[in-house]
DNA sequence: AAAACCTCCAACCGCCAAGCG
DNA sequence: TCGCTTGGCGGTTGGAGGTTT
């Protein structure tokens, strides 16, 4: 039996004007609605990648700097491989680069010196960076949290700053629920990152000091819309 | 000059969760 | 409650272009 075909493989100029007008016309979602509206021979999931990872306004291009692959790395070793909340953190990249960029150049690098990192693109002229690398130590992040085993005593919210407690919905001596508000995390996380007195060295074993993460500029992304993990949380709290 | 090899990244694939009837 | 649809995500691949031999 013939089935209907879609196109696939690299997206030609064309499609792109007709995706891009296509959004800007109709806005963002109905992804299932956007092939037939831009007249597309293009699947859903096909409009939506290109969208996100090519067409999108503010998508920042070429090499990363030394300070989001700094940043990149911190994230990823209290997030794990959970890309587009690393990539929700870092302005203007998508996903898939920080994705492409942990691949191709962070999560092995047999042919690099330890401690050296390649940063360059764009015609730029590679130029070799010395970074103190901070070993990734991924966690995996389960779908769900429940905070009781860790928090169970006024000495854990002894611990915790007020943003905190309020973000986790947590009062003295009472262990609440583990559905988490992402405005509040949001307050927590960036009080943690902006405050530059703030040395959680010993909770998760690098520092926030002198390090200030930019407010979210892709919307819909933040870092904690999602429920933390366990292994996460006893970082966080113990 | 050209073949072999390497790097990078756009795009695809498969899976999962949420929403809805 | 169940099944379907849709959105979203992470893992993987293919191929273009660059580099080395």
């Amino acid at each position: 039996m013939r089935q209907s075909s879609v196109r696939k493989g690299a997206w030609t100029a064309e499609e792109d004007m007709l995706l891009k007008n296509c959004i800007e016309k109709f806005g963002e979602g109905k992804w299932h609605l956007v092939p037939l509206r831009a007249g597309l021979n293009r699947c859903r999931k096909s409009c939506r990648l290109r969208w996100l990872n090519y067409l999108r306004p503010n998508i920042k291009r070429g090499g990363f700097e030394e300070d989001e692959v700094d940043l990149m790395l911190r994230l990823h070793k209290l997030l794990g491989n959970r890309w587009s909340l690393i990539a929700g953190r870092i302005p203007g990249r998508t996903a898939n680069d920080v994705k492409n960029y942990w691949n191709t150049h962070l999560r092995s690098r047999p042919k690099q010196q330890k401690g050296q990192l390649k940063v360059h693109k764009d015609g730029e002229q590679s130029k070799h960076t010395m970074v103190t690398i901070i070993k990734p130590q991924p966690c995996t992040i389960s779908k769900a949290l429940n905070l009781s085993p860790y928090i169970t005593s006024q000495d854990t919210h002894n611990l915790l700053t007020s943003s905190c407690m309020e973000a986790f919905n947590i009062s003295p001596g009472v262990v609440s629920s583990p559905t988490l508000s992402a405005d509040k995390m949001n307050e927590y996380l960036d009080e943690l990152f902006d405050d530059p007195e703030k040395e959680i060295d010993d909770q998760l074993g690098w520092s926030f000091r002198g390090f200030s993460a930019e407010r979210d500029t892709l919307e819909g992304n933040s870092l904690f819309d999602f429920p933390l993990d366990d292994e996460v949380m006893l970082g966080l709290l113990d």
